[in-house]
DNA sequence: GTTAAATAGATTGTATACAATTTAATTGTT
DNA sequence: AACAATTAAATTGTATACAATCTATTTAAC
């Protein structure tokens, strides 16, 4: 029996998390391509789809980004007509909002979690106990 | 009791799996800070630890990252004097390998695996069913 | 043997990520 | 009121990612 050796790939819990995510994320793309959304501009809809409108560091706890993501990239949703951004009243901050047009894209994206979902090939346990461990994770390294 | 909602980030799957696999990459800064790698470049180090030599596309499969991301990544690692890259026999390959520098930078990464995991708060079987769980999926997306 | 198909690796172009800094505005302290 | 400290968002700089394309070889079909 050989010792354990912690530098081993296949010994990193990192990696297939890390590149579990990548090929998730790719999986996206096919279903993403006709509403002309990356799959990072899609977790920024799906956070406004439930907002409506907040400002920008709100947002950015939300998807876990910071400004020198989020501030290109809405810059990008917002040329395609998806959202909109104005100054408030403290001059510091910016309203987020959607648009009409934003709004609407939502009935397109509502088959693509289910489209995703056989991707995986995953039981409900299955899925459920990724899903309950990557929060976990995720909540103790913040 | 609410209908079900696909379309809310918290029921997304893919999310908490995207945000803790980022969350977890920047833990191994400030140790692979001293190193002076980045946490893609020590994947590969850690590939190439095992392997010892190979070729692009052999990594590539092993760290899955195509040559895209490979090519200017290997050639900042060489930069560093942790690898060379040379032409084999058949010239479109090159032969990836070890410097002796790149050798003897695994001992100072030995102690990294057990600073990391003690970020994660997880029990030993929770850390296990995690990693079953990633490489499942990963297995199944690919 | 010649050329089409295939293959490995590099390059190009677009889109994140994020640390660090900068800018603009507001708040707290005195 | 003056001004230091704080805050939100934008900008800068570096490093991935990956699709698509390009280049150089090699292999396969005829």
């Amino acid at each position: 029996m050989d010792s354990y050796d912690p530098l081993l790939l296949k010994n990193q819990l990192c990696f297939p998390l890390y590149a579990a995510s990548k090929a998730l994320i790719r999986k996206y793309d096919p279903f993403l391509k006709p509403l002309g959304l990356t799959y990072t501009q899609y977790i920024v809809m799906l956070a406004m789809w439930e907002k409506k409108h907040c400002d920008v560091k709100e947002l950015g706890e939300a998807v876990c980004l910071d400004s020198g993501t989020l501030s290109p990239l809405l810059d990008k949703l917002i040329a395609k007509g998806l959202l909109s951004k104005t100054k408030q009243s403290d001059k510091r901050y910016r309203e987020i909002a959607l648009t009409k047009q934003g709004e609407e894209l939502r009935e397109e994206a509502a088959g693509i979690p289910a489209s995703i979902g056989c991707c995986l090939g995953f039981s409900i346990e299955e899925a459920q106990e990724l899903y309950r461990l990557a929060y976990k994770a995720l909540e103790n390294l913040q």
